[in-house]
DNA sequence: ATCGCATGAGCAAACGTTTGCCAAGATTGT
DNA sequence: ACAATCTTGGCAAACGTTTGCTCATGCGAT
């Protein structure tokens, strides 16, 4: 039925002025009933929304966003989408955005710095109201262009220290500690880590992390590889960690689809985990609690870290927030699952080493 | 030294005006200069360029959208970011719409009809240039809202019969087909199946195609479990099938977040994979080759049906492409891995029942 | 009865582009 | 040398909103 009206009337224009001139007033006052603006007289407003709903009318965001000069558009930036670990932040900030009224621009610059500039070029394009980065490794002069433009911005770990930018800050420190400890606590003396890549600041905090909880308790941090926090890297990372003798007990992961990755690739070197190998992740992606074994993991919730970063969005936009440098904090803590046990005693194999 | 510039010059308004005032010619040709119709004289269009370069001018996308009637931005209606399954898609979605200049929007509808509803009117609103549809379940008369308005439409499976709509077919049975032949073929006999949620037309589909092929080879197909293409939703699924007897030895998922979730609960319930039950999944998602075992799975390649998607919205929306309704197909095929093993001979048990 | 003031509606400018149309200059053919 | 044609740049309208300002109306105070 409504739509039998739309259809009737859809040779029309159906913008404001077709409301206005439906509902007998001017075209001020439609926007200002539709945008629930309190001056206007209950009784012309609901003149207006009848119409409104009659015709099926939709604002046009982008005239409005011309005018008034915000997009309610946000930006994210992230590394990889096809990277576990962003949807569940997506899906956060896009529930937060319907929420509050705004859109989300999301790009992915698959770890490469065109694609880095080409997201930056369509934010700016778009005239997005902010915008939250999550991946690493992105150029300053890019990240100076969007400040130039005064575009609120939130950074993950490692940001410009200036005004109208807001900074996640993880404690890698307890998560990580908590891990080691656990592990030497199975009497694992030899405890590897995997990082992410290294030119990247928050791999190297994650780094720093285990070999200050190794030296606490005082096992030597010999066994880093560097990985790239994929699930191919994982895998080559386990092959690379056999060369070394004594062979790790324990294997650390800078991330989940790493620890993915070495479970993996221990099964096709027979190796069972963990009776024979002990694997812990980073992260606590939803996926970690369906692994073979179920993976012991340090959990940093995605879904703060998304909350975070949009509150601090909005934060800076609406109301004219604190324009001065604003930290976050986001701990870590270890999650305990079946994919750690008792290191293995030295020369006892329970399988026949084919 | 660019940003020096920019940042000498930021109290200007830095709008097209401003680049003509400096290049001393007209808007008019600003714009044609930018893009690159070919009427401007080289020599303007490179003093035009210059003076872009030196401003960092960016041109503002939604007074282009405004006057020119095309957003550049084509909708992705998802049901679910964080079922891996999506953010591939959304990958390659994305890879294609840098390569032509397009913004994507997407939103996630999580299966909630009233989210589905926003999803639409946050499309009709920013008035993008068409609208995949990847999510099932959909109420007519939301997609009615966006024929009225004219925007292209793709479907996935099935979608109404209508001009400026098109739809990407899966032809389900010839994987599914190929299957349940490789199972029988191990000897197995008793193969379940564990649907996606019934109420969805692309379930049903899936299901119909699983009965068609285990009469074709004479087995009954009473092992039907309905599940809901969760992780969880897989993990109950084998719990129920553990109560019918006999036992399936087999069992065929409509996804692979099925599947995994399967083998979670083989993993609880200490029944080996694939000795003695073997899983296919639904899919190929990327994961798949990194389960523990490795998933057999059919294939369904969600770059291949990502690319259809984009050219289908891109070619009804350039070049005013054809207005009747069109069928894609995208094909599916077995992929052998390590999740299928040979039916265990009933009565012996490699492992005591405990 | 008159004045002042509060209330709420409307007028019109502005936002930053694109593009149809026109005119001026350049080019060609006779 | 002149007319006809072709090129190319500029003028100005348009896109669909928001919003500062003005103005009419009605009310209470004097």
């Amino acid at each position: 039925m409504l739509l039998r009206s739309q259809k009737f009337f859809s040779h029309f224009s159906m913008d404001i002025r077709e409301i206005a001139r439906r509902a007998k007033v001017s075209t001020a006052t439609v926007s200002r009933a539709i945008n629930r603006i309190p001056t206007v007289d209950p009784q012309l407003s609901k003149r207006v929304w009848k119409v409104v709903d009659e015709l099926g009318y939709y604002p046009n965001t982008q005239a409005r966003a011309l005018v008034s000069g915000r997009s309610r558009i946000f930006g994210l930036i992230v590394s990889e989408i096809t990277n576990p670990f962003f949807p569940e932040i997506l899906q956060t900030f896009e529930d937060l955005a319907v929420e509050n009224n705004y859109e989300i621009l999301i790009t992915s610059t698959v770890h490469d710095p065109k694609r880095m500039e080409i997201s930056v070029r369509r934010m700016i394009e778009r005239r997005v109201d902010g915008v939250a980065i999550l991946t690493f490794g992105m150029e300053d002069s890019l990240i100076e262009h969007l400040r130039f433009r005064k575009v609120p911005l939130v950074f993950v770990d490692v940001g410009p220290d200036a005004p109208l930018v807001a900074n996640i800050r993880i404690d890698y420190q307890n998560g990580i500690r908590q891990a080691v400890q656990h592990l030497a606590a199975l009497r694992h003396k030899r405890i590897a880590f995997v990082t992410g890549p290294l030119h990247l600041k928050s791999a190297l905090a994650r780094k720093a992390a285990f070999q200050q909880s190794m030296d606490e308790i005082g096992l030597p941090s010999d066994l880093i590889i560097e990985g790239d926090h994929t699930l191919e890297g994982g895998k080559a990372a386990l092959i690379q960690l056999m060369d070394f003798r004594p062979r790790a007990t324990g294997v650390l992961c800078s991330n989940d689809m790493t620890a993915i990755g070495v479970i993996r690739e221990a099964y096709d070197l027979d190796l069972s985990v963990p009776s024979e190998l002990s694997v812990v992740g980073f992260d606590d992606i939803r996926l970690a609690q369906f692994t073979t074994p179920p993976l012991t993991t340090v959990q940093m919730s995605q879904r703060e870290l998304a909350k975070l970063a949009f509150q601090a969005l909005m934060s800076k936009v609406e109301a004219d927030g604190p324009s001065h440098r604003v930290e976050y904090k986001l701990v870590t803590s270890l999650i305990l699952r079946d994919s750690t046990a008792l290191a293995p005693t030295p020369g006892e194999r329970k399988k026949p080493s084919r």
